[in-house]
DNA sequence: GAGCACTGC
């Protein structure tokens, strides 16, 4: 077989340090770049070929076949690799040893050799045969020291409005009636079905059986049969609510039009437009503000030199509107009337009112950062403080100070009207009133210790005075579409519905026909730590705007009422008044990326109506500089401006660019990136706990879950993308779907870029080592079983229980991992298992690597890294820095410095052994 | 041996 019939077999590719400029080298990588060294590549593609051929089994009806062929192909060709490899060049464990020697005599005879040092941790591995030390740096870019400011908020943000309240003990505590369930259930699977389960205290009281009131539906249907995926939920719930209002049914559309409060003051708000450049807009639910702005706008002629865009924070929203609005004007939709959001431009030249996500605009400005297109920007729901809604805003009050001639229109609930307002240096606020009916508001007499027991008490409570049968329905946004369906239907006489959502049912889905509301006061809010680098899911009290937000539920299509289960006086005190922008507790890498390719050099120069907090910030700058996609002055690199171009994650577009320039994995790593960017792919509905794990082993690749990841991809397609096929594997069709679309979109930005595509074949190092080089700042050490300390921070981590590390029987030394996540514990989520070697040769900024720690002379060890190379650069770039600063304009570094920490001097003992001749030729 | 918001490019 030769190599130019799989043309997608590639060579290994080097990784893009230098491993010859260092002392030391793997021995797998050494015998893989000495060309005389025993087997050429050829052969060893052709071992590993033929290993393949003889237990490949294809075929349709065996839907794992081909897996567990590769699989088996892959073990077969390692051990073949082995022992060809041992066979083959005895000289192979003779280097190992020569190695050996020239080090102990390299560390004998230079004068070098210091003891450890001081400002470093060290991670050392007990291993017996290989003595490997895992040096730590801290260094921090010239950009970074002192104290520079970034942002006008100095301290960090807390998630509660006073931690000591009642509301926030609550929610720290979380509900006992909760954990006591969860340990219930645990008692019952130990008992191991030895009595059948009748039925909980809740099931008792509401005459339901037990899995009725469980959360989540089964996935088959009643014979067993799995349920095919009844597409997309947006789909359906548009479908449903069509119709359902006599209103809608019996009025025509202009008839409709001129009922919506918005119509009767249509000329005074058009006057009010013309004679300011921004105006803010309060409308409240039912004004028709969304549907009849645009329209107005379009009528007075503001469509005459340009386009009216309306952002909106979310895709259905915009893609929902933009069709009623085309069916108003009856003009076809993506003519006249059009709409952008992600993977899907529906708009042509002849598109006068354009409804985007404040996402597409975003980007848009990347190109044109005038917005030139446009004669009017209406910014839709911007009291959501959505991140992308608080970035758009700082940028466009830059534009408009540029171009007179655009008019911005803000709309906002009551709350935040004012501080737009002030915003945009006094903007007239114009109120719209809504057309909803009354909602009878009631608060709790006395706390309430736990919010899960008052809400059944408080559900059963109104049940009780009108007693017919419940029918409960569960929704969250994870759950399959078809299930999510459920709650549109219509009740079937005589019994009531009780609908138990998260917040996706504050604003994201409407449901008709709601009497009254619950609200227990909290919702889970992910919070990001700067210091730990770390998302944590909180539950947290809501915010006056949210609680009225859910109350408003109530009164969509006629009077309700609205119980929320705490006091008015913890409404009044211990409530944020609104939520607090994403920007202040969210992980800003993206976006301070993003500025820096918007040319603010300067991010506290930049217009925030909420500055995000400076430990952030710095957090994020440093992320980014380690990445190498700023230089040490705080400038973008290439690599940044070419990370800008990719809709993701810093480190994530990091990967796609390394897979393609430098490691040749590129079609490997676009699966991956794009699995990682869609929410998890696997099902795990309670009542199948164990079902579903057992579907998911299946696809566990025992070192990486990134390649667990491509693997179930590259399964589905190779099985058709067939949504029985996932039911059957416990998948979920509709995620997949969205890599799928991402995994296009990406692809296409590659194409436009340049950038090759091409797969490394069946050489999944090559992969792991790419996600080393984009996640080395994402490192942690084994300490224990399935416990890891995080390499720059010494935090302890742990492998996640659904992790293919978890529980295998050779736990790696190093692994990079995706995400922390804390819950009950800190967890890595997604992690790959790496070299030592690699972190030190694609994460020089961090590790350096020592070998062979001689204990009896007394810790005697000598150091190879590049991090002698980075200080002496950072050092160029401080003096550059300090030059810059005496000068008149380029004072951009330093000036907000208020005292510059001093710095502790470099110790004696970080000499760095730079080898100067080649330890082998 | 776990834990469960929501968006967006």
């Amino acid at each position: 077989m030769a190599d130019t019939e799989r043309p997608w077999k590639r060579r290994r590719v080097s990784p893009p340090a230098k491993h010859t400029s260092t002392a030391i080298r793997a021995p797998k990588e050494e015998f893989d770049a000495q060309p005389d060294g025993g087997l050429d590549s050829t052969a060893l593609d052709r071992a590993w070929y033929d290993a393949g051929e003889s237990g490949a089994v294809f075929g349709d009806d065996a839907p794992f076949a081909d897996t567990w062929a590769d699989r088996e192909r892959e073990n077969a060709l390692h051990e073949k690799k082995m022992a060809v490899r041992q066979k083959v060049n005895p000289k192979f464990l003779q280097r190992q040893k020569d190695n050996d020697a020239w080090e102990s005599n390299r560390m004998l005879a230079s004068s070098v050799a210091q003891t450890r040092d001081q400002g470093y941790v060290d991670f050392s591995a007990d291993n017996d045969d290989i003595r490997l030390h895992l040096l730590v740096h801290d260094i921090k870019p010239p950009f970074l020291d002192g104290k520079t400011i970034f942002t006008k908020q100095l301290e960090p943000i807390s998630a509660v409005r006073d931690p000591q309240s009642d509301m926030a003990v609550t929610a720290r505590k979380g509900s006992k009636v909760v954990k006591e369930r969860r340990q219930q259930k645990e008692r019952q699977k130990q008992a191991q079905e030895a009595t059948a389960v009748t039925g909980t205290a809740l099931g008792n009281v509401m005459g339901v059986k037990d899995e009725d009131t469980d959360s989540a539906a089964p996935l088959s249907g009643p014979n067993g049969q799995p349920i095919k995926n009844a597409g997309s939920k947006f789909a359906d719930s548009l479908k449903k609510d069509v119709g359902q209002s006599d209103f809608s049914r019996t009025k025509s559309l202009r008839e409709q039009r001129e009922y919506l409060p918005a119509f009767a003051v249509r000329e005074e708000l058009l006057r009010v437009i013309r004679d300011n450049q921004v105006t803010i807009v309060v409308g409240q639910t039912g004004s028709g503000k969304t549907t009849q702005l645009t329209q107005f706008l379009y009528e007075d002629g503001y469509a005459a030199n340009g386009m009216i865009g309306c952002t909106q924070p979310r895709r259905v929203a915009a893609m929902s509107v933009a069709k009623r609005v085309s069916e108003e004007m009856e003009v076809k939709l993506g003519g006249t009337v059009g709409y952008a959001i992600r993977f899907e431009d529906c708009t042509s030249k002849e598109t006068k009112i354009k409804y985007m996500t404040d996402g597409v605009l975003l980007r848009e400005s990347l190109t044109n950062s005038d917005l030139d297109q446009y004669t009017c920007i209406i910014m839709d729901e911007a009291h959501e403080r959505a991140l992308n809604t608080d970035v758009l805003m700082g940028l466009i009050k830059k534009v408009l100070a540029r171009r007179r001639d655009l008019k911005l229109i803000v709309t906002s609930a009551t709350m935040n009207a004012e501080r737009f307002s002030r915003f945009y240096g006094g903007a007239p606020e114009f109120f719209i009133p809504g057309r909803t009916f009354p909602v009878d508001i009631q608060y709790s007499r006395s706390p309430n210790e736990d919010y899960v027991d008052s809400a059944v008490r408080q559900v059963l409570a109104i049940h009780l005075n009108d007693p017919p049968k419940l029918s409960i329905l569960p929704i969250y946004s994870q759950m399959p579409a078809d299930l999510q369906a459920k709650i549109f239907d219509r009740a079937e006489p005589g019994v009531r519905k009780v609908i138990v959502a998260t917040n996706i049912a504050e604003t994201s889905l409407t449901v008709d026909g709601i009497m009254y509301v619950v609200d227990c006061g909290f919702s889970k809010l992910k919070v990001y730590n700067p210091r730990m680098g770390m998302d944590t899911l909180q539950i947290t009290p809501i915010s006056q705007a949210n609680a009225s937000q859910r109350a408003g539920r109530a009164g969509r299509t006629g009077p309700g009422k609205a119980f929320h289960l705490y006091t008015e006086r913890a409404f009044r005190d211990e409530l944020y008044i609104a939520q607090i922008p994403e920007i202040q507790r969210t992980n800003l890498a993206n976006t301070v990326l993003l500025l820096k390719s918007l040319g603010v050099r300067d991010l506290l120069d930049f217009d925030f109506m909420d500055p995000p907090p400076q430990e952030t910030i710095t957090t994020s700058l440093f992320d980014l500089w380690a990445l190498g996609a700023l230089t040490n002055l705080g400038e973008l690199t290439d690599l940044g401006r070419k990370m800008t171009s990719f809709p993701m994650d810093p480190s994530l577009a990091k990967l796609v660019i390394m897979s393609s320039n430098t490691y040749g994995c590129s079609e490997e790593m676009l699966t991956i990136v794009s699995m990682l960017s869609v929410p998890t792919v696997f099902y795990r509905p309670k009542e199948r706990l164990e079902e579903s794990d057992a579907a998911r082993e299946k696809f566990f690749v025992h070192d990486s879950d990134h390649l667990t990841l491509l693997t179930v991809y590259q399964q589905w397609a190779a099985n058709g993308m067939k949504d029985g096929w996932c039911t059957k594997h416990f998948l979920h069709p509709k995620a997949l779907y969205r890599a799928k679309e991402i995994r296009q979109q990406i692809e296409d930005i590659m194409k436009g870029l340049d950038m090759p595509v091409i797969s490394c074949g069946y050489d999944l190092d090559i992969v792991r080592q790419c996600i080393c080089s984009g996640f080395y700042h994402q490192a942690a050490k084994r300490k224990g079983l399935g416990e890891y300390i995080n390499l720059r921070t010494s935090v302890s981590v742990q492998l996640h229980p659904t992790s293919a590390l978890f529980n295998s029987g050779d736990p790696p030394d190093y692994v990079v991992y995706h995400e922390l996540i804390l819950t009950s514990k800190e967890y890595m989520s997604c992690v790959t298992a790496v070299d030592a070697h690699w972190l030190a040769d694609l994460g020089g900024v961090f590790y350096s690597v020592k070998e062979k720690g001689y204990g009896a002379a007394g810790r005697r060890e000598v150091e190879y890294s590049k991090k002698a190379e980075l200080e002496e650069a950072i050092q160029f770039d401080r003096e550059r820095a300090k030059q810059m600063d005496s000068s008149e304009n380029g004072a951009v570094i330093k000036k907000k410095v208020i005292s510059n920490v001093v710095k502790k001097p470099i110790s004696k003992s970080s000499a760095v052994v730079k080898p100067t001749i080649g330890r082998r030729r």
